[in-house]
RNA sequence: GCUCCGGUAGUAUAGUCCGGUUAAGUAUUUCGGCCUUUCGAGCCGAAGACCCGGGUUCGAAUCCCGGCCGGAGCACCA
């Protein structure tokens, strides 16, 4: 082994090639990007993950990345993929009965199903036979001193005096806060670790609260409760209870790992898998929900839906679609380190996908008026619905010149190729010289027909309709701005959620189809 | 302030655990070219990165130490 170090790297290839030339051919097997394996993925029978949200919001890009994580690891393993909402708080994160559905309906969205599915409102005796054991055991304490004393307690790593109190006594003060004699406030279940712990925050943390429902009442429960588990509590009891084998959540959990793992070694369980992935944004757009819900009662956004929020409402609204999101994250896959986002890896996976599925169709934004002269006769122009499979159909226009005289919309947006250009084609129809270019009409003469002769002269392809022809149509672009045109009179024929590209425009999602036509903007 | 976690091209990611077949691979972005009756798609090509400084080693993106930068937690929220 020394020796062999010793040479030179040239050498040491020699040898190998000369030996052992099998191991220096490159095998290049260029498959789509799989998720790393999961750790001890052997250690269990079945990979069971979970997705739990509070029910307070919508998903949104973030839950996705939590949501696509856990169902694919479940789907790789052929294991289990579970809903739990977390909906333990009616006070400050209060859960809201439309969100409940609405989650449901993302995660379907995303093509997500899940195997089971649990309310935390639901397992409230779950929660309390588990209290009891722990104060019984003595590893818990009730804990009613005023919130500022044992923080400063904490800090100094000094224990407060109800930690000193009997099982027995702890007990008592257990019936006291489920029977209503402590108010809200008053009382609260710690769970005991090292005073000292060298994380201030882990020291002694709350496991079960009261909340006073009679004025906060839940939105399943109503005030049938008053005393209600923290997070770390009801979602530490549940993995186990649950069997879930590989928590897959943001990095924010991390202390909380620390601080189950107490609750976990007084009960003897084991701690499961965890993979804590890091923050998740994207440039422009925030993902915090209270940002979000701000933004929303400030009346800077209309709706959870507003295009430029990065909800899954949203994106789902402007015809992103779901196996683009899927692949993205699959992309970014569950590492620790942050990351942020650009939209254009979304747009670039989105339009993978639905580049072959979208038809095309012509859209003239802030519409001019361009006459022709000289149209020698009547035109037909067929038009596949889509370049790359013309067995699709087409959509055809008639142009009946009166008078040598045909009349089109054209977007103000091409008035710089009109003005700079005096030869034009209009897309599998005819070219033009323009003779004249103004802001509200443009002038033109018929030049003639061959694409070839377009071609040679270099002249701009250009899109058009019909001035007599189409439909108004509205697109609300990213900004949340409106650009308004018209679209040509085949789009009549759509549906909604069609997802089609308006040429020399962009794709978009087709929302409404009525006198007029109403679409969102993905991207270009 | 205390406690953690992280830093590979514009963006995202592979490689990092177990240092050497990789003078860092892939996707996207940008720019060129080809093709094309869309400024779309496709094809070809180019540009572009291991945070910094020490150390260990024949050899470090990979191990160690320090620094810098970024993020998270420090709620009777989840």
């Amino acid at each position: 082994m020394q020796e062999v170090n010793e040479l030179p790297l040239e050498r040491q290839k020699e040898i190998v090639a000369e030996k052992w030339p099998e191991a220096l051919t490159e095998e290049k097997a260029e498959e789509k990007r799989l998720l790393p394996p999961l750790p001890n993925a052997e250690k269990y029978p079945k990979v069971v993950t979970r997705f739990s949200p509070n029910p307070d919001f919508v998903l949104h890009l973030g839950s996705a990345r939590a949501i696509i994580l856990c169902y694919d690891y479940a789907k790789m393993y052929n294991g289990l993929f579970y809903l739990r909402f977390e909906d333990t708080d009616s006070k400050t994160k209060k859960p809201k009965l439309e969100f409940y559905d609405a989650v449901r309906d993302d995660l379907e969205w995303l093509g997500c199903d899940w195997d089971a599915e649990f309310i935390q409102s639901d397992r409230l005796q779950i929660y309390y036979e588990h209290a009891e054991e722990i104060l019984r055991n003595g590893n818990a304490y009730v804990c009613i001193c005023k919130r500022e004393d044992f923080q400063e307690k904490v800090k100094a790593s000094q224990s407060c005096p109800c930690r000193e109190l009997s099982a027995d006594e702890n007990l008592l003060r257990w019936n006291r806060m489920l029977d209503g004699t402590y108010g809200e406030g008053e009382a609260v279940v710690r769970i005991k670790t090292e005073v000292n712990h060298s994380n201030p925050a882990v020291r002694d943390w709350p496991a079960l609260r009261i909340i006073d429902t009679e004025k906060y009442p839940h939105p399943r429960v109503g005030t049938k409760y008053r005393v209600w588990p923290l997070y770390n509590f009801s979602t530490g009891i549940d993995d186990h209870l649950m069997g879930i084998t590989h928590i897959i959540r943001g990095k924010e959990h991390l202390t909380n790992q620390a601080r189950q793992e107490y609750m976990y070694q007084y009960f003897g369980w084991d701690y499961p898998e965890t993979i804590h992935y890091g923050r998740l944004k994207i440039t422009g757009a925030s993902l915090s929900k209270s940002e979000i819900v701000k933004g929303i009662n400030s009346g800077e956004y209309k709706h959870w839906d507003d295009p430029r929020l990065a909800t899954l409402a949203a994106l789902r609204k402007r015809g992103i679609t779901s196996e683009a999101i899927h692949s993205l994250m699959i992309d970014v896959g569950p590492k620790p380190a942050d990351v942020v986002l650009s939209w254009k890896n979304l747009y670039a996976h989105n339009r993978k996908i639905i580049d072959p599925i979208a038809n095309r169709y012509f859209f003239v934004r802030d519409p001019i008026r361009l006459i022709v002269n000289n149209v020698p006769r009547v035109f037909t122009a067929q038009i596949p619905l889509h370049p790359d499979y013309p067995e699709r159909g087409y959509r055809s226009f008639d142009v009946k010149p009166d008078n040598g005289e045909a009349t089109f919309l054209v977007s103000k947006d091409d008035l710089n190729i009109m003005e700079s250009k005096l030869v034009i084609r209009f897309m599998e129809l005819f070219n033009f010289q323009v003779k004249k270019a103004e802001e509200t009409l443009v002038q033109a003469t018929f030049l003639s027909e061959s694409y070839e002769e377009a071609k040679k002269l270099g002249a701009p392809l250009i899109h058009w309709i019909p001035h007599d022809r189409g439909v108004p149509c509205e697109v609300t672009l990213p900004d949340a701005s409106v650009a308004k045109g018209v679209a040509e009179e085949a789009c009549r024929a759509l549906n909604p959620d069609e997802i089609i590209q308006f040429e020399r425009f962009g794709f978009v999602r087709v929302d409404e189809v009525n006198e007029k036509l109403i679409v969102y903007f993905a991207h270009r």
